[in-house]
DNA sequence: GCGTGTCAAGTGAAA
DNA sequence: TTTCACTTGACACGC
């Protein structure tokens, strides 16, 4: 089990997502930027590893514009070592990594530019970690997209979009539940038309599900996993009090975690907490694991 | 320097 | 009809 916290450290004085206005665009400031986020990213990794963080997900501003026409520099080869020789850290330390594309990646859009848009934005993100040369069980996870007053064709034609893919993208992409639109039974629906793993995400499960309790939709989640997927990424948190329903709590509540963890049973999982003050809760959440013996007690080596 | 409107991109719920 | 939220604020202009 590997617990980790999503794109930004709190406490480091860099960002590994500094971009710049599209109407500014150079490939000078391209160069700029990259070398500074991707520098940001391997002080943000060795954080991590001193913390015993062992899961980040990397945020996907890396490349500013990498899936844009404006961008025509050819970035992978220019940072391919400094790609390579993070992805030695990674490998080193024995780091699970993920991606998120966000939400203008739509592969079951009804308009063709936007599913095209998003398979280059999806390229863009599986070049990165193959760049760094990571095996397949880096993760990019994505939502299945809207639901068009017709799911059943949604569903369809998501399926259609991944059979099309790059093997590479394919390989590497999770379908994660939604809090509104698609749910754990929609996302295994996906997996039988597409075989891809399911990212399971606790807090918008308990928004939206078909009655399944959290031990059985752990379980369900997990099967969808092969061997060279890895084992189950979560997406943990639970919901902000006196907020809008669906919003993610500022600092981790550690008796719902705890009692959250009691539902895994023998499962193994990486768990991802999608919490406002990141590595401040992921540093109290892993005191906890260590407590309970979920995590050894002992440091990683370094 | 600091405050703040806006930023490449989609969708659907809430206001 | 418009705003807001989403895995994550940061840029850049105007004062």
């Amino acid at each position: 089990m590997k617990i980790g916290y999503p794109c930004i450290n709190e406490t480091l004085p860099c960002s590994s997502a500094t971009t710049f206005r599209l109407a500014s665009y150079s490939e000078e400031r391209l160069i700029q930027a990259v070398t500074n986020n991707l520098a940001c990213l391997q002080q943000i990794l060795e954080f991590n590893v001193q913390h015993g963080l062992l899961f980040f997900r990397m945020s996907s501003d890396l490349v500013p514009f990498g899936s844009h026409p404006v961008n025509t520099f050819n970035w992978q080869d220019y940072f391919k070592p400094t790609f390579a020789a993070i992805g030695q850290y990674i490998k080193q330390n024995n780091l699970r990594i993920s991606m998120h594309p966000d939400q203008f990646v739509v592969l079951n859009s009804p308009t063709e530019h936007i599913v095209q848009n998003s398979f280059a934005e999806l390229a863009y993100q599986c070049a990165i970690m193959d760049l760094m040369e990571l095996n397949k069980s880096a993760k990019l996870q994505i939502h299945a997209g809207g639901v068009y007053g017709d799911k059943p064709n949604a569903i369809m034609r998501f399926a259609d979009a991944v059979q099309v893919l790059p093997d590479n993208i394919r390989a590497r992409l999770v379908v994660e539940n939604d809090d509104r639109s698609y749910s754990l039974q929609d996302c295994l629906e996906i997996h039988e038309r597409t075989n891809i793993p399911i990212l399971f995400d606790n807090f918008h499960h308990e928004c939206l599900n078909n009655g399944e309790p959290m031990a059985e939709a752990l379980r369900l989640a997990a099967q969808t996993w092969q061997p060279e997927d890895g084992i189950l990424m979560i997406d943990y948190s639970s919901q902000s009090p006196g907020d809008r329903k669906g919003k993610h709590i500022a600092h981790i509540q550690l008796d719902l975690f705890r009692e959250f963890l009691t539902h895994l049973q023998d499962l193994d999982v990486d768990i991802m907490l999608e919490i406002k003050d990141k590595e401040a809760s992921a540093v109290q959440a892993l005191a906890l694991l260590r407590e309970l013996g979920y995590v050894p007690a002992t440091e990683p080596v370094l």
